[in-house]
RNA sequence: GCGAGAGUGGCGGAAUUGGCAGACGCACUAGACUUAGGAUCUAGCGCCUAUGGCAUGUGGGUUCAACUCCCACCUCUCGCACCA
C-alpha cells in the first residue's frame, strides 16, 4: 500500500472536525490543561512563524491528551488593527469584509495542518460580542480610577496617523511601520499600569522558573525600578524648590550645577520673574528648539544646554550652584531634574567640559589616597573625599548616611523610581473598539451606560487615509445624548489600542458565549491559569506585560480568582523561521508558503520537519531538502507498518531480546524528551527505531513487531497525527488514537546486555571491547593484560592508578 | 555602554551529576535494482603527513579524564540604551 498523505490527511481532518473531538469540557472531572498560543492577526495568509508556533502548541495539546488531561486548545482572531484600514483605503473594501475573508483563508490553512483546536471556542475581536466587553471592562476600570484622560506629550506616528504607547516605539521609530516617531501635546486616554509596577515585579517571582529568563529580564528592564534618593535644592529668588532624583547621593558634595528638563513648569516661573532679558530670550529659544527635536534626535545628538541665570542652594552646604536646562534630562523620568556631578558621571562630565563648568572630585578609588585620572569621570563606587563629615566612608554607606541627614534636615528622602509609564490606549483610527465615553457640555465626560453596550462601530465611514479619526466624520456615531442629562452630547472618536483586545482574550476562551459577562468566575476558575503559553519573544514588553497588568486588575475587580494572579504559568518562546540568513519576510522575498509545502509533502511532513530541524527555542533554518527527508521517513515508517501488518509468514516465532531492549529504550527516551520539549531528539529516536526495525524484523515475532509499532504510533501521534491514526486503523484498532494512553516501559529491559567498554591509557583511547554488562574491574583488567594490542603500551610499565567506571571505561595511568 | 543567549563536520543539529565527540537528518561518493531514476536498497562520509596524530571560537587552569567545571579573551545574535 502506498502512503497517500493527501487522502489520509483529508480523511482524518474531516473526522476530527465533524466529531468535534478536541472539545475542552468545562468543569470536567479530569484534570484540566490549558494550552494557549498567541492568536494570529488575520493579515491574509498564514506564514511559517505561525505554523511553527502552532505546531508546537498542538504537539503539547495532543501529548497532554495522551497523558489523560482534559485539554483546552482554543484559537481565535486578533481581528482589529490598522492593516485592515490600510487595505480598505487601497482596495476600497470595508475593513470588516477584508478581515473576514482573510479569516476564512487562514482558517482553512489551520485545518489543513491538522491542529487539534476546540473550534467551538473560536473568537474574533472585531465582533461586537467581543468588543462589547472591551467597553464594559474599560468602564469598570474607569470607575476604579484605572483609566484616566490627560494632556501630555505623546508619541505620534505620522504614517499611521495615530498616537502610540511607549512600548510601541522601538528606537524612536513606530513598531509597525518604522516611521520616525514625533512628539505631540495631546489629550489622551491612559491605563494606570504604573499603579501595578510593584506587583508586576513581584509576580515575576512566581514565574521565574517557568518563563524564559530573558523575557522576565526584558520586563524588569522595561519597568525599570531604581532605588535612590530625592533631594531638594532651593531657589530663594523664586521661592521654589527643585527636587532631584539620584542613585548616587554619595556624590552630592561634588554637585557643581543642576540640570532640569526644559519642559518643567518651574521654567515658566523663571521666565516670568527674570531680571535679564537676554537670558529669557535664550531660555525661550532653547525650549522651542528642543520641542522641535524628535525623540531620536534628542537622544542621539550632542548634549545641549542653556544657563537659566538662577542659582539653587545646596541642601547640605548651602553653596549656590547654577541651574541649567539640558536636552539630556528627561521630563518624564524621576523628577525631571538632576544634580550634576561631572567628576563622577560621564554625561555630566561631557556637559561640564562643553560649558566650562566646575568639576569637583569627591570619590576616590582608594581609601587613603587619590590617584584618579582627572580627565575623565570616575563612575564607580569608592571612598568619599572632600565631603566634610562624610569623608573617608564608602559610597554604599554614604548613600545611607547622607540620605538620613537629608531626612533630618527635611530636605530629602529615600525614593524608588520606575521607568514604566502609563499605557496610552486611545488611537485615532476606525478599526478598533470605540471608546465608550460621552462628552457633555453640562455634565462633562461620562461613560456610556452598561445597558447601552455595545457601542457599535458605525458603517457610514469613508476611508480616505487623510486627516484624523474617521469616526469624527460619521454623523450617526458622533452625536448622542448625555447619559446623565439626556442633552445633546458628543462621543469620543478614538478607538482602543488593539492590545486591549489581546489582554484578556485567554479569559474569553474559557467562556466564549457568555452574554451576561465577559466570562464567568466559575469557568475561569476551572480553566485558569493558562498552563502553557507558546509564542514569540517580540511581545515581551507589550502583550505579555499588558496581559499581566489586566489580570491583576481583574483579580482586584473580583472578576478573576486570585489563584490566577499570574495568567500564564509557563511560557515557551519558539525561535524564528529563517531562510537564507534572515527572518522570512515579504520585503526580503524569502517567504515559503505553507500551503505549497502541505500540497507537496503533506501536513505531517511539515510538522515533522519543523520539529526536527531545530530545538523549539532556537531559530529554524528552512530548507526544502529537509522536509523532503521527513517525507521520506514517513514513507519508510508507513511501508514498514504495512509490511508487518500484511505479511503474516516471514517472521520468527519468538520475540528477540534486542527488539525488546530497543522497544523499552525507545519508550523511555521519547517520554522523557517530551517533558523537555525536545521534539528534535524524539524524532531522531524514532528514526533510529524504524531503522532498527527494518534490520530486525526477520529475527523476531510478528506480535513483538506489532506491539512496537503500536507504541510508536501513540508516541508519535502528537507530532504526526494523521499518519499515526491511519496506521492505528490499519492495525485493526477501533479506538481514537488521540485519546489513547501512553505506553509504559520496563526499566529492567531498557539497557543492552552487552556494552561497549573503553580502555584508556593515560587518558587516551587505546581499545574498545564488547563485553557483558556489569563486568567487574578484575575481570576487565584480566582481559586487558592479555590483549596483544595493548601489550606495547603496558610492557614493563608500572600502573600508578586504575580508574574504573562500570560499563563505561577503564583508564590506566602508567609511568612513562 | 548595560543585560541575556550562543559558538561542535560541507549544512541543520546530538552528547551535561565530567567518562567512546559528531546520534539523527540533509548534502555528497560508490554500488545494486531498473527502459529510466530526482523512487528504493546496500556501503562510505570530521581533518591530516594514517598501525598513528589532530580536532567542540581562542588562550590558560582544575582532573586519571573537559564540548561539559573555573579564569581571561574573541566573535555572533537578540533586547535595552543619555533612566540620573
Amino acid at each position: 500500500m502506498e502512503y497517500n498523505f493527501k487522502k489520509i490527511e483529508k480523511k482524518w481532518q474531516d473526522n476530527w472536525f465533524e466529531k468535534k473531538l478536541f472539545k475542552g469540557i468545562d468543569g470536567d472531572k479530569k484534570k484540566k490543561y490549558y494550552v494557549l498560543e498567541m492568536f494570529p492577526y488575520p493579515s491574509g495568509r498564514l506564514h511559517m512563524g505561525h505554523v511553527r508556533n502552532y505546531t508546537i502548541s498542538d504537539v503539547i495539546s495532543r501529548y497532554k491528551r495522551l497523558e489523560g488531561y482534559n485539554v483546552m486548545h482554543p484559537i481565535g482572531w486578533d481581528a482589529f488593527g490598522l492593516p485592515a484600514e490600510n487595505a480598505a483605503i487601497k482596495y476600497k473594501k470595508h475593513p470588516r469584509s477584508w478581515t473576514l475573508s482573510n479569516i476564512e483563508t487562514m482558517k482553512s490553512q489551520l485545518k489543513a495542518m491538522g491542529f487539534s483546536y476546540d473550534w467551538d471556542r473560536e473568537i474574533m475581536t472585531c465582533h461586537e460580542n467581543y468588543y462589547k466587553w472591551n467597553q464594559w471592562l474599560f468602564i469598570k476600570m474607569y470607575e476604579k480610577g484605572l483609566v484616566y484622560r490627560k494632556k501630555s506629550v505623546v508619541n505620534w506616528c505620522d504614517n499611521c496617523e495615530t498616537v502610540l504607547a511607549n512600548e510601541q516605539v522601538e528606537n524612536g521609530k513606530c513598531w509597525r511601520c518604522d516611521t520616525d516617531v514625533i512628539q505631540k501635546d495631546l489629550e489622551q486616554w491612559f491605563f494606570r499600569i504604573t499603579k501595578y509596577e510593584k506587583e508586576l515585579l513581584l509576580g515575576h517571582e512566581m514565574i521565574k522558573d517557568t518563563w524564559p529568563k530573558r523575557i522576565i529580564d526584558m520586563q524588569k528592564n522595561w519597568i525599570g525600578e531604581s532605588e535612590g534618593t530625592i533631594a531638594e535644592f532651593e531657589i530663594e529668588e523664586l521661592n521654589e524648590k527643585i527636587e532631584i532624583f539620584t542613585t548616587r547621593v554619595d556624590t552630592i558634595m561634588g554637585v557643581t550645577y543642576l540640570v532640569i528638563a526644559p519642559e518643567l513648569k518651574i521654567v515658566d516661573k523663571m521666565i516670568e520673574n527674570h531680571h535679564s532679558k537676554d537670558l529669557v530670550k535664550n531660555i525661550i529659544e532653547f525650549r522651542e528648539k528642543i520641542k522641535k527635536q524628535s525623540e531620536l534626535d534628542r537622544s542621539s545628538k550632542e548634549k545641549e544646554g542653556c544657563f537659566t541665570g538662577f542659582f539653587a542652594k545646596h541642601p547640605l552646604t548651602s553653596e549656590k550652584v547654577p541651574v541649567w536646562l539640558g536636552n539630556y534630562v528627561l521630563a518624564t523620568y524621576g523628577t525631571g531634574a538632576v544634580m550634576a556631578v561631572p567628576a563622577h558621571d560621564e554625561r555630566d562630565f561631557d556637559f561640564a567640559i562643553k560649558n566650562k563648568l566646575e568639576i569637583k572630585f569627591v570619590i576616590s578609588n582608594e581609601k587613603d589616597n587619590f590617584s584618579l585620572d582627572k580627565h575623565k569621570a570616575f563612575t564607580e563606587d569608592g571612598y568619599l573625599i572632600n565631603s566634610g563629615e562624610f569623608s573617608g566612608i564608602s559610597s554604599e554607606f554614604a548613600r545611607k548616611k547622607i540620605t538620613e541627614k537629608l531626612i533630618a534636615l527635611k530636605k530629602g528622602n529615600f525614593m524608588k523610581t520606575f521607568r514604566l509609564k502609563d499605557w496610552l490606549l486611545s488611537r485615532q483610527r476606525y478599526w478598533g473598539t470605540p471608546i465608550p465615553m460621552v462628552y457633555c457640555e453640562k455634565c462633562g465626560i461620562n461613560p456610556v451606560k452598561y445597558e447601552d453596550l455595545p457601542l457599535l462601530l458605525p458603517d457610514d465611514v469613508n476611508f480616505t487615509g487623510k486627516g484624523d479619526s474617521p469616526l469624527k466624520y460619521s454623523k450617526s456615531f458622533m452625536h448622542t445624548k448625555c447619559p446623565k442629562c439626556n442633552g445633546d452630547a458628543l462621543r469620543d472618536t478614538d478607538t482602543m489600542d488593539t492590545f486591549v483586545d489581546s489582554s484578556w482574550y485567554f479569559l474569553r476562551y474559557c467562556d466564549p458565549k457568555n452574554v451576561d459577562l465577559p466570562f464567568s468566575l466559575e469557568k475561569t476558575n476551572y480553566w485558569m491559569p493558562v498552563d502553557q503559553y507558546v509564542g514569540g519573544a517580540e511581545h515581551a514588553c507589550m502583550h505579555l506585560l499588558y496581559s499581566r497588568f489586566f489580570e491583576k486588575v481583574l483579580v482586584d475587580l473580583g472578576l478573576v480568582d486570585k489563584k490566577a494572579n499570574e495568567p500564564f504559568i509557563r511560557l515557551l518562546n519558539q525561535g524564528m523561521v529563517i531562510k537564507d540568513g534572515s527572518k522570512m519576510s515579504k520585503s526580503k522575498g524569502n517567504i515559503v508558503d505553507p500551503n505549497e509545502m502541505i500540497d507537496k509533502y503533506g501536513a505531517d511532513s511539515m510538522r515533522l520537519f519543523i520539529l526536527f530541524a531545530a530545538p523549539v527555542s532556537k531559530d529554524l533554518e528552512w530548507n526544502e531538502e529537509g522536509i523532503e527527508g521527513c517525507n521520506r521517513f514517513l514513507n519508510r515508517f508507513f511501508r514498514l507498518c504495512d509490511e508487518i501488518i500484511n505479511n503474516q509468514n516471514i517472521f520468527k516465532e519468538n520475540s528477540s531480546k534486542n527488539l525488546e531492549q530497543m522497544h523499552n529504550f525507545t519508550i523511555k527516551k521519547i517520554l522523557s524528551d517530551y517533558k523537555d520539549f525536545s521534539y528534535n531528539t524524539i524524532i531522531a529516536t524514532s528514526m533510529e527505531a524504524v531503522n532498527f526495525l527494518y534490520k530486525e524484523k526477520f529475527n523476531t515475532s510478528r506480535e513483538s513487531l506489532l506491539k512496537f509499532i503500536k507504541d510508536l504510533c501513540i508516541l508519535l501521534n502528537p507530532i504526526i497525527p494523521h499518519v499515526t491514526e491511519e496506521i492505528w486503523q490499519m492495525l485493526g484498532e477501533t479506538t481514537v488514537l488521540s485519546f489513547e494512553t501512553l505506553p509504559q516501559f520496563d526499566e529492567s529491559k531498557v539497557e543492552k546486555d552487552e556494552v561497549i567498554f573503553v580502555i584508556q591509557i593515560n587518558g587516551k583511547l587505546r581499545q574498545k571491547y564488547n563485553i557483558s554488562r556489569d563486568m567487574a574491574e578484575e575481570k576487565v583488567l584480566k582481559i586487558v593484560l592479555q590483549d596483544e594490542k595493548l601489550k606495547p603500551y603496558l610492557a614493563g610499565k608500572e600502573i600508578l592508578k586504575k580508574v574504573f567506571v562500570k560499563n563505561k571505561l577503564l583508564n590506566l595511568v602508567i609511568k612513562n
